[in-house]
DNA sequence: ATTTTAACAGAATTAAATTCATAAAATATT
DNA sequence: AATATTTTATGAATTTAATTCTGTTAAAAT
């Protein structure tokens, strides 16, 4: 049970997260100076955080670019799942390319969003691992031409 | 001139970025243990992928229902920006709920990603902001009622 | 009002970050 | 191919931080 009904957050601990948030490497000290408490106190919060499930993971964020991974594609999906079935969204969940599985409103059922190279690892990606899905009854794809803004910080009140 | 053309990543490069994208706040001795050097080379390391915009940010993953945050919405829009017009996509980039800003193939011209609280909280945000950004021709919106899968992070090559 | 629980501080210990001088390896130059 | 130059790595020393634990204070529950 990841029960998240109960989480209350106090302003002390929204402001470690913004914190955070902003920069995960910051160290324990460096909050304690900022937040103007001990140590000892925030380490015990930030604990209390990750236990809470508040706290996902601590990541880096790395330049596609670096890595020539530049083509963005979003899918939406056609799936004759049945009703609350969620088969064909946990099998496109486990393909690594696929930063993003949404189901949605509307006549689609899913909305996908890959990464890859170019368009042709995207084909080859599609042809590898959608050919294996069943239930697939259609995609439209759409491909990013140009990313403005890319990130996942949530706006964090004060209070 | 933030200039990404001859970034050349290494074995140990690549590493290091895989148990950074997966862990941002592993120390750098334990960095150095995983691959078997020096910590002072490591810092070395780490500290040139940072010069060369290769690590972005080091960031918190929270767990949006924590914040009440759970509403997913996609938004196309068309806009009347001349070819190579950058003053839409900027405006839309300084809203902080939205998330993402993609220029799209296709008829519709962007694509934004925003959270919001509910559906009431994204109503009031395309009303406040949206409305003082004159180009802006038409959206259509798309709701998620689930999220299956939600990462940012690449799939970093061995080699 | 009193008990219980949770949150915080401060000191002590252990561990890590950072710096720097030096060595080794890899590249470039002649 | 030999040498110079640059880059990368090490290891030791120093500074700083993480972690643990005990005692207090504050808050909540009874």
């Amino acid at each position: 049970m990841t029960n998240e009904q109960e989480i209350v957050l106090d302003k002390t601990d929204l402001h470690i997260l913004r914190l955070m948030q902003e920069n995960a490497r910051i160290s324990n000290a460096d909050l304690a100076r900022e937040l103007g408490m001990a140590p000892s106190g925030i380490l015990e919060r930030v604990k209390k955080l990750e236990q809470k499930n508040v706290i996902q993971q601590y990541t880096t964020r790395i330049n596609p670019v670096a890595l020539q991974q530049k083509l963005v594609a979003f899918i939406f999906m056609k799936a004759a799942d049945g009703p609350g079935s969620e088969a064909t969204s946990r099998e496109l969940a486990k393909i690594p390319e696929v930063q993003e599985v949404h189901c949605i409103a509307g006549d689609d059922c899913y909305l996908i969003k890959i990464r890859t190279y170019d368009s042709a690892s995207l084909m080859s990606l599609i042809r590898t691992y959608f050919s294996k899905i069943p239930n697939i009854l259609s995609t439209r794809t759409t491909i990013v031409l140009e990313t403005v803004k890319e990130q996942q910080q949530l706006v964090i009140p004060e209070k």
